[in-house]
DNA sequence: TAAAAAATTTAGACTTGTCTAAAAAATATT
DNA sequence: AATATTTTTTAGACAAGTCTAAATTTTTTA
């Protein structure tokens, strides 16, 4: 099998990968908090075992060999997240570094009996999708509450920005996942937003909405 | 903190102090499936870590930091193995590798949570007890089978072989943890043993019955 | 108690994953 | 197009953990 550090190097392969065709190497090295010369180390190892598909300078994909080993280590990390939040009572800002570790736990058996015992959960607790033991899952079409316009409504259903921090002030806000809420207003001035949830009028910056995502 | 290996290697000086004062080279090579080289060169790097009490040639034991350590893991690891067969149907054959990788996870806010989740349970699914958040446990008094005189009664509440094979046997043998059992006759020649558990007679060889623990 | 056997340690090497510094290639700027 | 800047790779080193083979110490046996 693969190694940890290999385990999260395609993973983190991958969350670049969906926001643009193929990955540098600096990308990851800023992701993984590592040099870009112990990167180019490891791409030559991954690309030895057929995992991604790199030519020097040119930067990197995963294969759909290595797409599958990304794909079942991001199942066991939101599978986990989910364990520890709803049989575990943890709060979403505390899950993580968690998962990080657990994500790397081998059996494939024991994460597929994980699934069945918390009911088969289709999203984790930050809203992202668990990919199913084949590797497949839904994506919800969502759009930043800074693409929402004035009146219209929608559910918070899921973060750009896992930080605890961000995390935090969201559940401080009530601003949490399957929260019905409402552009009650847009301030022209800073594009901050009152966003009405229930009874509340909620304000929040620029930077928050665009980091807040919502099913419409 | 420390690493893998590491406490791997305090674990096993754990177990094997639980039959001699004093643990060997050889005897953790062999535990550990590694050569007597290695050995040396960790108990060097744990002496320095003031885990263990180490001198050339003279054998190896535990500090109480080494063995709060110790206890710990062996904390995680029964926990995991009682998660895995109680919440996730897992038999008891089938946990200890799972758990052996699980026991590795860091956080002792985690390990806390999930020993409330499943009521503070005592023992493993082996008998084997499990140390509380602050390394207590009491251990039952038990004896081999073996040791036990005819016409005796007992609860079967421990193994010594943690083999699957002996595991598996066992299970067969409707020879479980908690059931209770009367020694109905011995046979001189062989030494193997004729059980009574309600209306079975189950025969066992002399190695069963010494591997098999009871409370009487 | 001296030789033989067993146990343990040391010496030297290898792999994995990391690092810094320097070289090379690609990209951007004048 | 030539030069400057950025990105990426290479070179060389290091720590952790392991190995085999050889040396040393302890224990057993004759
Ligand atoms: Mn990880
Ligand atoms: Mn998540
Ligand atoms: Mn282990
Ligand atoms: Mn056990």
């Amino acid at each position: 099998m693969n190694t940890l550090a290999e385990e999260n190097y395609l993973k983190s392969i991958y969350h670049l990968s969906l926001n643009a065709e193929s990955v540098s190497t600096n990308q990851l090295a800023a992701l993984l908090s590592t040099s870009a010369a112990s990167v180019t180390d490891m791409l030559k190892k991954l690309a030895d075992k057929q995992l991604i598909n790199y030519a020097r300078y040119q930067g990197v994909s995963l294969t759909p060999a290595g797409e599958k080993i990304a794909l079942h280590i991001i199942r066991k990390h939101r599978l986990w997240e989910f364990f520890l939040v709803e049989k575990l009572d943890f709060k979403w800002d505390e899950v993580h570094e968690m998962a990080e570790e657990m994500e790397h736990i081998s059996s494939t058996e024991l994460i597929d009996r994980l699934d069945k015992f918390m009911g088969y959960p289709k999203y984790d607790p930050h809203g992202d999708p668990i990919p199913d033991s084949k590797g497949n899952f839904k994506v919800h079409e969502l759009k930043p509450v800074s693409m929402v316009a004035v009146n219209e409504c929608g559910i918070i259903s899921g973060v750009r920005d896992h930080s605890p921090a961000f995390l935090q002030y969201l559940e401080k806000q009530q601003l949490t996942i399957g929260k019905k809420i409402q552009v009650a207003e847009i301030i022209e001035y800073d594009h901050s937003m009152i966003l009405q949830a229930g009874n509340n009028r909620i304000h929040i910056s620029r930077e928050v909405a665009n980091n807040l995502l919502i099913a419409v």
